[in-house]
RNA sequence: CGCGGGGUGGAGCAGUCUGGUAGCUCAUCGGGCUCAUAACCCGAAGGUCGUCGGUUCAAAUCCGGCCCCCGCAA
C-alpha cells in the first residue's frame, strides 16, 4: 500500500520499520524540522528522519501544516493511507481528507484515557498497572478519533517509562501492521471513543521533578520511574542537586518524619516518606556527574542518618 | 561561538585560590577476633593526578592548546 508516514521520536521508528518490513510502499516521510539541541546547540535530526534517510525515503520537514504547502505535498504523493506516530503536530482537516483510507494514528495509551503528549509517563505517574497502544482514525481534536484496535500490557512495578516506551513502541508497530491488513481487507470496524471516560496526559515539565517527601513511597517511586528519562525526579542531597534515577519500595515502615534519612551506608540509602513507607534510593546522578549508585555517592558525600531532606526549591 | 560543572589508585570524593611528603570513605589482598559474619581490630598492595607543551629550583596546584564526560537550556 502507498503510505505517507509522519513521526518524530524513537517511539515512531519501530512503526515505520514495521511498515517497510511488511512490504508497504513508503512514498514520503514527514518529521519535525531539525532543531538545535544539546551542548553547543548543534542541529539535530529526529530519529525518524535518520531511519527514513537510511532506507532512502523522501523526507519532508514542514514547520507548518496549515499553510497549504504540506497539503500540496501530501496530494502529490497520492497516499492511500497516512500513518502518524508521535509526529508532534496536529493535521488540519484538508490533509486528513486526502488519503482514500484515511489517516490513522498509533497512540501509546488505551484511549480514551491519556490523550495527549505524554501518555506513557502519566500512566506510570498515576500508578496504573496496565496500559497499551491504540490505533485509531485521526480526527480534528487531540487523539479523539474512532478506535480501530487496541492492545494492552501490564506495567511492571519496577519498570520505568524508558523501558515501557520501548515495549509500547514494538507493540504499537505490531498492532499497526495487523490493523492495516484488516483495514485493507475491510474487516474492521471503527468504534467511537467514550468521551465520559477520557483523560489527558499533558506534556511533562521540569516542575514535576522535585520530590516532595510528604508524598507516599509509592507515589515517589512512580514519580521517579514515570519521569524518566526526562525531566527526571530530583532531590537535593548534601547540597547537591541530584536526579534520582532508580528507586525501590522498601519492605519496612517508619515513624520518622517524611524526608528523614533512615539509612545511609555502603549498603544503600533509605528515606522516610509521607505514609510511613520507606523509599530506597538505588541510583542517582548529581549535577555534572555521571550516574552512580547511592552507596557510591555516599562514599564521597556522606549523609548522617537522621538528616531530614526537604523538597527542592 | 547558548550557560555551567568535571576528569586525582578499582568506586565516590578532598587537595588546586595561598606551587614544595598523594589525603579521606569504600572495595581488594594478608593477618587477628568471633559459633559465625557483609560486623569489628591490625597490616599491605595499588596512582605517569585526562593529554601535550610552557613558567619555575620545584607543578595535581600557575599559563596555553587538545581530548573526553556530565548538568542546564532547547
Amino acid at each position: 500500500m502507498r503510505i505517507v508516514f509522519m513521526g518524530t521520536p524513537d517511539f515512531a521508528v519501530p512503526s515505520l520499520r514495521a511498515l517497510v518490513d511488511a512490504g508497504h510502499e513508503i512514498c514520503g516521510v514527514f518529521t519535525q524540522p531539525d532543531k538545535p539541541k544539546d551542548r553547543g546547540m548543534k542541529l539535530q535530526q529526529s530519529p525518524v528522519k535518520e531511519y527514513a534517510l537510511s532506507i532512502g525515503a523522501k523526507v519532508y520537514q514542514p514547520s507548518k501544516m496549515r499553510d497549504g504547502e504540506a497539503l500540496s505535498i501530501v496530494r502529490e504523493l497520492e497516499p492511500e493511507l497516512v500513518v502518524v506516530a508521535a509526529y508532534g503536530k496536529l493535521l488540519p482537516p484538508d490533509i486528513l481528507a486526502v488519503p482514500r483510507l484515511g489517516c490513522i494514528n498509533v497512540h501509546s495509551s488505551l484511549l480514551p484515557k491519556y490523550r495527549g503528549a505524554a501518555p506513557i509517563n502519566w500512566a506510570i505517574l498515576n500508578g496504573e498497572d496496565r496500559t497499551g497502544v491504540t490505533i485509531m482514525y485521526m480526527a480534528e481534536g487531540m487523539d479523539t478519533g474512532d478506535i480501530l484496535s487496541q492492545a494492552a500490557i501490564p506495567i511492571d512495578l519496577d519498570e520505568d517509562a524508558l523501558r515501557l516506551f520501548g515495549r509500547l513502541a514494538e507493540l504499537g508497530a505490531e498492532l499497526l501492521v495487523e490493523t492495516i491488513g484488516r483495514l485493507e481487507a475491510g474487516t474492521i470496524e471503527a468504534v467511537p471513543q467514550d468521551e465520559s471516560r477520557s483523560s489527558h496526559a499533558p506534556m511533562l515539565s521540569r516542575e514535576l521533578s522535585p520530590m516532595d517527601w510528604s508524598r507516599t513511597a509509592r507515589q515517589l517511586h512512580d514519580q521517579v520511574r514515570g519521569l524518566r528519562p526526562w525531566p527526571g525526579a530530583a532531590a537535593v542531597l548534601n547540597g547537591a542537586r541530584c536526579k534520582i534515577l532508580r528507586t525501590a519500595l522498601a519492605a519496612e515502615t517508619t515513624k520518622e518524619v517524611p524526608g528523614t534519612v533512615v539509612q545511609a551506608d555502603k549498603k544503600g540509602m533509605k528515606v522516610a516518606c509521607g505514609d510511613g513507607g520507606v523509599l530506597e534510593l538505588l541510583e542517582l546522578q548529581p549535577d555534572g556527574k555521571k550516574a552512580m549508585t547511592a552507596a557510591a555517592f555516599l562514599m564521597g558525600r556522606p549523609i548522617p542518618v537522621g538528616t531530614v531532606l526537604t523538597k527542592q526549591e
